[in-house]
DNA sequence: CCGCTCATGTAACTGGTTACATGATTTA
DNA sequence: TAAATCATGTAACCAGTTACATGAGCGG
């Protein structure tokens, strides 16, 4: 009954416009597409609707602002709608720190013993070669954020980067458990 | 055209019946609600359509092997699932590697900011709290997988304990940053 | 004027979710 | 014999996906 969001992607339109006091659906939209993490596509039929739903359930509201000729609906977030933000960054975060987060990786690898063992090593090492491209960007991302002044966003960036640095270390540790078995 | 698991669900689903050679959707179904990663429900809804899929396009046979008065479907991965399991593990591997990994904990704190500052340091104190417990019950699921014997579910394992451990290890970053910001 | 980006949407589809239903078998 | 578990499913719903459509404004 109370309004809160009902889904990730709700939660996180709502909090990317309340942290940016108000912008446009496309905005949120563009941010989405742009964060490294790949789980949300960003696409139109998912963002809109999302906005839609929280305008209608009260937690958005939007005022036509036309620059020039052109309208736009500008969104911001209602009191109430901080406030849903707030149950849902506050108290459900103890619940998301138990879940074991999925990893798309790790559960391929899980079945890794399908793949003949002559070829294991090699599907090893080159995931760990575009993981650890994948680092640096992420390093790089980190650091942007750090000096970018939202310290919120540094930690977020903070978090994927040590992630990534587990899995790697992860990786690292069946690479050479897997020459072991090849070499016995 | 070529078979391959359209879903990670449906990856696991056929995953899961190659490494028991066969079993019942049921079967799948248990492990599935009982594996520690609360990704999937393990709900019939979701595990019996998969299996009607995967029979659909031949990468599962069932087999009718009443056993006394009662029928139950053993299901086995025919060698095209063979193949199609091994495609998604293989090649798709890397790719997954690249992808940086969903964690509602993370998408949660990034809207940390929206909480009064007085309760920062509470909340984290209490996920770390949780995420702490969860982490011995990581801890031991790993080490019974190690006894276990299966390497590639004990490497598993131990990439979800590898992950944790980051995660814990941020949390208390964050907590000690938070604290430096409260007492300034 | 052509193409790119801004901006807002809709439509068809899909693969999950919860909840419900049914019946056989086992166990307390 | 009552309750739990084994076992198989279906139905309604929902929040994403891709793809399509439209149009304004702008830089080359």
């Amino acid at each position: 009954m109370p309004g809160v969001p009902r889904s990730d992607l709700e939660g996180i339109v709502l909090g990317l416009i309340w942290s940016a006091g108000r912008c446009t659906a496309y905005a949120v939209r563009r941010t989405v597409q742009r964060s490294l993490s790949a789980q949300w596509s960003g696409s139109a039929g998912a963002i809109y609707p999302a906005v839609t739903r929280l305008e209608k359930r009260g937690l958005l509201r939007a005022q036509k602002a036309a620059t020039g000729k052109r309208p736009s609906r500008q969104l911001a977030v209602t009191p109430a709608g901080r406030q849903a933000l707030r149950t849902w960054v506050g108290p459900s975060l103890s619940e998301a720190a138990a879940e074991i987060p999925v990893d798309p990786l790790r559960t391929r690898l899980r079945f890794l013993g399908v793949v003949p063992a002559g070829r294991r090593s090699a599907i090893l090492e080159e995931a760990r070669a575009v993981l650890s491209r994948q680092l640096e960007a992420v390093e790089r991302d980190w650091e942007a954020r750090r000096d970018a002044g939202d310290p919120f966003s540094e930690a977020m960036a903070r978090g994927v980067l040590l992630t990534m640095r587990a899995r790697l270390q992860w990786l690292d540790e069946l690479r050479e458990a897997q020459q072991r078995r090849g070499s016995r």
